[in-house]
DNA sequence: CCTATATTTCGTTATTTGACGAAATATAGG
DNA sequence: CCTATATTTCGTCAAATAACGAAATATAGG
């Protein structure tokens, strides 16, 4: 009951559901997410610790950065439902149009050093 | 965007599963709810117009009581997804268990005149 | 080892949430 | 119409949440 909570409770805010939006086009490490949603990095590392902790996301690092991706492992039933279903919706919302261009653009030897 | 978040943070509270949890058995009156929870009238009565302003639930007025029962109308993408994923799970659960044991209990002829 | 950069952790603050009791509203039935 | 009962609304308070900047941590590369 607690973790199903939790796991809702992750899924409860609007700047989670498009990092996992744009985690849908590709792998992003802080300082990219930090670009497009601006806010400040230690906000966004919060934000990706509370769905790292409910597995809806992996972190892997890679040198200095560290890459977030959704949870594709098949561990964890409410992820497994959950994740597919949010891919679904939203197809037409406007701000997640948008964040998802700028996932295509952004560079993090770009991003990271301002 | 709004309306996902917000339908997530319906499901983000304990008392409000173990409500839905209870739907599943029978529809309920809030005094009936009030019993089992052991909350106040007015909290169960707030936790309840949150469920249903996302449509997980319909009242159905039915003379002094009011009867809350699950939405299995069809009518919202988000809940035709959701509720029968949450049927599914916590099988297992301890205090779901007792809860819905306590459902077969209750009398509103009894309950609700406390 | 030292510096620059990426990330996380910590402390603070404003807002939201969940709880309660009291007051307001609605209805059944005398 | 009056009373009892079921529910909702309102005001208040404590706890949880989301934001920030500053400090701490980790690593690449000179």
């Amino acid at each position: 009951m607690r973790n199903l909570v939790k796991t809702f409770k992750a899924l409860s805010d609007p700047n989670r559901i498009r990092i996992l939006k744009m985690l849908e086009v590709r792998p992003l490490c802080v300082c990219e997410i930090r670009d497009i949603l601006q806010l400040a990095n230690s906000t966004v590392s919060k934000h990706l610790s509370l769905l790292r902790d409910v597995e809806f996301i992996l972190d892997e690092k890679d040198g200095k950065w560290v890459n977030f991706r959704l949870n594709d492992e098949r561990s964890n039933q409410y992820v497994n439902k959950l994740l597919p279903l949010i891919a679904e919706w939203l197809p037409d919302d406007a701000a997640i149009k948008r964040d998802r261009e700028k996932v295509n653009q952004v560079d993090r030897y770009i991003s990271c050093v301002s």
